[in-house]
DNA sequence: TATGAATGAGTGTTCATTCAT
DNA sequence: AATGAATGAACACTCATTCAT
């Protein structure tokens, strides 16, 4: 019977859960992104995902959990695609320009998520508990990895701490694009994508690179 | 006795009447450190000024009323940096290593403060008004002069877009503080200042000058 | 027992769900005429209801609102009853002195809600929006429209201004009403009521009446 | 020294202070009514009369004080208006005619007055002490005095409470007026207020008088 | 799963009043 | 008398969360 039961809430998760959660998840990132994490209701979520608001608690512990679960999520897609980068390429310089121009893109095909990541999820260091953290910091490791690999190959300057080369890097993608963001300028043209990609592809990796 | 109480209340007069502003915005900039902007309450803030409830809407208008004063004072601040590093110096590099300096040792003097500026005002600059975008943005467009004049003298690249550059530049230093702030790593040493400012220098210059 | 229990819940349903709205009006309205509209606290209103404290706002926009409803449904059940007395009765004397009687037996039945009518609602001209502010002109209209009656017949004096006749008519009864609550005379008996209506409809009447 | 200065405060008080707090009843007179008693502050009135607002309370005691002191002095003047009406005329129903007469008068000359005193002071009537309710009955037992004597005389018609008639009188001045200021006609002329006087009068008086 | 009525702690803000000068 | 900084009690309203159905 408790097999039965499992069985049942198992399929109905399968088959129910993963979209109601995914409606929620994306009605919050754009209701956090309107109107700011403290400005947002629970109820203007559930109204922007057309369901009744006592239903977010059954999908969510609460209202935190909300933006806790868009970091894991997104977060957790740029981790995999830094990782994914780290295997298909070989060149740490290329390493590097991927990840730029996955930021960029990511922004352009949804500025509002990139929004919440940014002012709601980052600066909110009071949410992040350790696991939080440790998955933030984590790719922090993985990107200074890539600068590491380009010491070893002698490409990039030896005598740069790789975390702050990282840490460089991606504040100064994540400035750029919340400079869009301030100037309400939330639709960018790919070639403006690409355009931003090269502008801080060539003054990073030139400052990372052993003077040519 | 009546002169010694008369300078003592006149000592009082110079600690308190002129500066209450100063007091209620310092104790504000502690209690939003310390609890963030949404977490802490008035009264907080008054405790941590030691005065009374009620007084904090003499002095300031309401709760976001002190946000935006704390904003508008210390960016200010940070605006005639640049400003003063502008005139005083002939090489556009030393103007970016000055300013790089600046905003570490900035963190160094006063980590709450930045604590502030980067967590709390960050997150409210996307309802800021006109009158304090423009303090913000016109900053950014100083920045971008040092850049602009550093192509012009032929030492800067001139195919990079100065406006992302400037951005570029404070990302990283921005990233970096920010970085600290989740490790909770509040105190650094005057070294730890020097080393960021001399990395993050390094970085960023290489990444303008034209290939040297 | 389950039964029992089904049947009281039933009942209790019947009492508590649909009717909340009513049940908080007359709390409100209680409180309204113990305290006044501006020393009642909403918390007092929902505990002499017996509900949580925010519940009256799922029931009622705020405060004010709760007193342009009770102003709403009793000056509709005073116009309500004007137009069927105008509907039933021949002779507008009978008319009037209808109204009279049964504004005499309201407060004989509610002394409260014409406490808070007279004192709170009437008196508060700054609330009256357009919309309400129609629905209390309309019944002095109505009223009105009895004078004009009874002047087309040639029962009452030609030269009166009907509007004004219709509101010494009210006045009077008003004012004699609040003598009652001032001298905190809330219970009169039938005979008092009647006694009133007697009275007021000799003075009115034969004030109205072509002298005979 | 203590006399001296007795002195000096007393013709400070015979001189200063009468003007003074003419000043502030007439300011406060004017914000209670354009913002009613409870949406006036204390600081608006002391503006209103520019003064600073500590000073207010140096010649009221609160700002219920300032409420019940237009009270004591308009409803007194009303007073002083009927008693020498009483003195000066004969007939009761000439005593009638002119209490209206003046009240109308008196709206006519300083609506905000009236406003105050219909609005502001009744709705307060309810929390009215033993002195200031003696005040105002005794007033209305003045008037019934007037209805007694016409009955006496056999003008009036014996069967009706004078008390009650007392009350028809001014309750139906008092909506008349009311209804001026809902329709926010605070300008009248003074054909306006001679026409309501009359038809008052003619209501109540033939409603009153023996029928003839 | 789905609903939305019910709960009540939490807090920004107002403003009458006091009082040192 | 005059000022206005200082005080702090008071309260309407919000909204995350629970829970009966």
């Amino acid at each position: 019977m408790t097999q039965e039961k499992n069985a049942t809430s198992k399929a109905e998760q399968i088959i129910e859960s993963p979209e109601k959660t995914e409606l929620i998840l994306d009605a919050a990132v754009k209701v956090f992104a309107d109107k700011g994490y403290y400005g947002a209701r629970v109820s203007d979520i559930a109204q922007e995902a057309g369901i009744a608001y006592g239903l977010v608690y059954h999908y969510f512990k609460n209202k935190e959990d909300l933006l806790i679960s868009i970091f894991k999520s997104r977060w957790g897609q740029f981790d995999q695609a830094v990782r994914t980068i780290m295997e298909e390429k070989d060149d740490p310089r290329l390493m590097i320009s991927s990840i730029i121009s996955f930021l960029f893109h990511s922004y352009k095909n949804n500025p509002k998520v990139i929004e919440v990541m940014i002012l709601d999820v980052a600066k909110s260091t009071r949410f992040f508990n350790g696991e939080n953290i440790k998955q933030f910091t984590d790719l922090f490791s993985l990107m200074s990895d890539i600068v590491l690999r380009g010491q070893e190959q002698g490409i990039f300057k030896k005598d740069l701490d790789a975390k702050l080369a990282a840490y460089c890097l991606y504040g100064s993608v994540e400035r750029i694009m919340l400079r869009w963001l301030l100037e309400d300028k939330k639709i960018i043209t790919d070639q403006e994508a690409r355009s931003a990609t090269e502008m801080v592809t060539t003054i990073i990796l030139s400052g990372l690179e052993q003077n040519g």
